[in-house]
DNA sequence: GTCCTGATAC
DNA sequence: GTATCAGGAC
């Protein structure tokens, strides 16, 4: 059996979201072994959990990598892009020795390009201050750069059986449901922390981090399938959520030069690396068509504006951006072209460097007919 | 507020 | 085709 009292101590966590200071709960904090709550969500996940992913090994390197790859983005849209990434680069070592290229490239598709540069940049603090270790608590995983609360308990929860409460966007859906706490304010989401710690079991925190992930992604999600919910019996949930206010996104355009060289390809250049698609390899723009001559011509290429092609339409969280292709003719072998480390021909031979997902796909259509 | 993309729904 | 949806860190 479990013992009366689970916790003598409150698993006080130096992360900032969840905070003792403010607690609104009523009930005893450590009155049950493992709440029921745990307790059913846990029997769920044994029948129902997913116990197949490719990341679901004891090891540091893997959960680290997975968690970081599943922020913002689904299991699904994951899994290919993990174990290219993996195989890759096999070890902490193998990824803080490749170049910021190199991780790019394998994570080009995958979005929130921010996410590989933080942990190309972490593989480097984790080798010089580890060695061949790991970081041992969610406080020192979340130093390191693109690990925030969420990541870095179910790091440790899931590669050392920590004991560390999660609340990425699934725990909080079905947290926020439970408890009934609307809003996505400051105060909601430490309110939302501390059911998370007080469900947070010590014994088999491995499994219970997967079990109230599962439950989020698979019974409790936008539409909830209540009826196979193992705790719909004491949940507050009355049929709808509180309605989201979302801001309409604003528009942005650009042009973008196609150069393109009979024998070298297409001429990219390499966005700087802070802001959108930072560090990958995309096409000279500017935002003012006039402007676009000028660009062309400061990388050395003496062509012309030519055609316009049909505008590309890609959106983001926070806007929503035309890309209108220009095709730049009578390149005259281009000879001028600066052959620098942010300049390069690409022809459009299969994996390339990392490039935007709208890029690649403009590109692969310029490529296949020359 | 700033960072993305593929899937699915209209 | 256009809109919405799914996913945390800085």
């Amino acid at each position: 059996m479990e013992p009366a009292v689970q916790r003598l101590e409150p698993q006080r966590s130096r992360l900032h979201a969840p905070d003792p200071g403010r607690r609104v709960e009523t009930r005893p904090r450590y009155s049950l072994a493992v709440d029921e709550f745990a307790l059913k969500v846990l029997a769920w996940y044994r029948r129902h959990g997913r116990h197949d992913l490719p990341w679901q090994v004891p090891d540091p390197y893997v959960r680290w990598l997975a968690e970081v790859m599943l922020q913002q983005t689904t299991v699904t849209a994951v899994i290919p892009y993990f174990q290219r990434f993996l195989a890759a680069f096999p070890s902490v070592r193998a990824l803080a020795q490749a170049s910021q290229d190199e991780v790019l490239a394998q994570w080009a598709g995958l979005g929130y390009y921010a996410r590989a540069r933080h942990l190309h940049a972490a593989a480097r603090v984790i080798t010089e201050h580890y060695g061949d270790g790991f970081p041992r608590t969610a406080d020192a995983w979340a130093a390191l750069p693109g690990v925030g609360p969420s990541t870095a308990a179910a790091i440790v929860a899931f590669a050392f059986g920590v004991p560390a409460p999660i609340l990425d966007a699934n725990v909080r859906r079905v947290l926020s449901r439970y408890h009934a706490v609307s809003g996505r304010d400051a105060r909601a989401l430490r309110t939302l922390w501390t059911h998370a710690r007080d469900h947070t079991p010590t014994h088999e925190v491995a499994a219970y981090t997967q079990a109230i992930m599962d439950l989020g992604a698979l019974v409790c999600r936008k539409a909830p399938d209540c009826a196979a919910c193992p705790v719909a019996a004491g949940c507050a949930f009355e049929g709808e959520d509180a309605p989201t206010v979302r801001r309409a996104r604003p528009e942005r355009a650009v042009f973008m030069a196609v150069i393109r060289d009979p024998a070298r390809g297409v001429l990219l250049v390499r966005r700087p690396s802070h802001g959108i698609w930072g560090g990958l390899w995309s096409l000279p723009e500017s935002v003012e068509l006039d402007d676009l001559p000028a660009v062309v011509a400061a990388l050395g290429v003496d062509g012309r504006m030519g055609m316009a092609c049909a505008p590309v339409h890609h959106t983001f969280t926070h806007f929503r951006l035309t890309i209108t292709p220009i095709l730049v003719e009578g390149v005259s072998q281009a000879f001028g072209v600066a052959e620098h480390h942010d300049v390069m021909w690409y022809k459009g031979d299969g994996s390339g460097p990392g490039m935007p997902a709208p890029i690649r796909r403009l590109l692969n259509q310029f490529l296949e007919v020359p």
